[in-house]
DNA sequence: CCCAGATCGTAAGTATACTGTCAAATTAGA
DNA sequence: TCTAATTTGACAGTATACTTACGATCTGGG
C-alpha cells in the first residue's frame, strides 16, 4: 500500500483562516482593553457583567449569562471576584431559595461611571488602523455574522427572553 | 457638589462594541471548530501548533510561539499535551543545552493529514451565513486590521524573523 | 400531596491566556 | 577571560471558557 502524498500545508493558509484571525483579533482586543483600563483593574468580562447588572438590577446569574452570552460556570467565579471587590452584592430571592439576585453597589456604580471613557478609548483603538468607512463595514459584517451564528455557539445570546421572567413585562 | 448625572448605559452599546463582537466571534469559531473536529480530540491551538511544527521541523518553543502568535507560557502546556498524545517529540539541541527542538511524530503527521478536511469544514461554516462577497470583504478587512494591530498585542506575530535563526537562510 | 423532571448555584477537571519570577545556559562586552 | 546582559524553558498565580456532575429547590402531573 503506497503512503499517502504529503499535503501542501503552509502557515500562510493558517494566517488567512477565519478561525485564526478571530482568535488573533480577540487577543489584540483584550490586550488593548487591559492597557487602557489598567488603573481600574477590571477585565473585559467583568466590565460587561457590571454593565448588564447595572442595566438589569436584580438579575440572577443564569439570566445574566444569557444576556452577555457567557458560559454559566465561568460566570460564577466572575461574580465572586466582583463581589470580593465590593462592586456587586447578592441578595437571596424571597420567592425562590435557589436564586441570588445581583445588584451594583455604590463603588460598583462609581467605577462603572469612571471607566467608561477608558473603555471607549480602547474600543476606538481596536479599529483605529482602518479607514472610517472600513471600520463601519467591518462592524456591520461582524454584527451580521455574530447574529446569524448565534445558535452555533455554546452559549447563545438571549438578550430579550432572559428578562421576561423578571417581572418586567410578560 | 452635585452628584454626577447617570450615564445612558445600554446593552445595545455593548452588543455593538468591537471588543464584544470579537470575543463573541472567537467563542463561536472555537465552538464550530470543536464540533467539526470532535472525533480528533484536538483544540484549535493544538492544531495550529502541529501545523507550525510540520512547516518548521526542529523549531524550538520560543520561536514557535512567535510563529503562531501564542503566549510562551501557555505554549509550554500545549506542547506537553501534544507530547503526551505522542503527536510531537522534543530533542535536545546539540549546540545549545537550553533548547529543545520540536518534531512531528508519525502519528502527529497522520492526524494532521486526517484532520484537515474537518478543519476546512469548520472554517467554511464560520463564514457560511454571509454572502460570498461579504465573506471576502470581512476576511480582507480582518487581515488588514490584525496586521496593522500586530504590535498592540502582547505576543506579536513574527512569522519570518523567527526562522532566521534556524539556519534556513540568514 | 407526592414524586419526576426541570432549574439554580456550585464544584471538579481540562484547556487557553497572560503576568511574574527563576535557574541554567549562552552570548557580548570590558 | 571574567562578568553582565540575554535567552530558554519552567513554574506559580490569576482569569476566562467549557464539560460534567451534584445537591438543593421548585414545579407540574397524577
Amino acid at each position: 500500500m503506497p503512503s499517502k502524498p504529503p499535503l501542501p500545508i503552509t502557515m500562510d493558509a493558517v494566517y488567512a483562516a477565519p478561525g485564526y484571525l478571530f482568535r488573533r483579533m480577540q487577543q489584540i482586543a483584550v490586550s488593548i482593553f487591559m492597557e487602557e483600563c489598567r488603573s481600574f483593574d477590571l477585565t473585559p468580562v467583568q466590565y460587561a457583567a457590571l454593565i448588564a447588572i447595572h442595566t438589569h438590577p436584580g438579575i440572577d446569574a443564569t439570566r445574566l449569562s444569557a444576556v452577555i452570552a457567557f458560559d454559566r460556570s465561568t460566570l460564577g467565579s466572575v461574580i465572586e471576584r466582583l463581589q470580593a471587590k465590593d462592586y456587586i452584592e447578592r441578595k437571596p430571592a424571597p420567592e425562590d431559595k435557589r436564586i441570588k439576585l445581583l445588584y451594583l453597589t455604590k463603588p460598583g456604580a462609581a467605577i462603572l461611571r469612571d471607566i467608561i471613557p477608558a473603555v471607549e478609548r480602547a474600543q476606538a483603538r481596536m479599529l483605529e488602523p482602518l479607514k472610517p468607512a472600513d471600520r463601519k463595514a467591518l462592524m456591520g459584517l461582524l454584527v451580521q455574522l455574530v447574529d446569524l451564528n448565534n445558535e452555533a455557539s455554546r452559549v447563545p445570546l438571549r438578550a430579550e427572553d432572559a428578562l421576561e421572567h423578571l417581572g418586567k413585562s410578560g
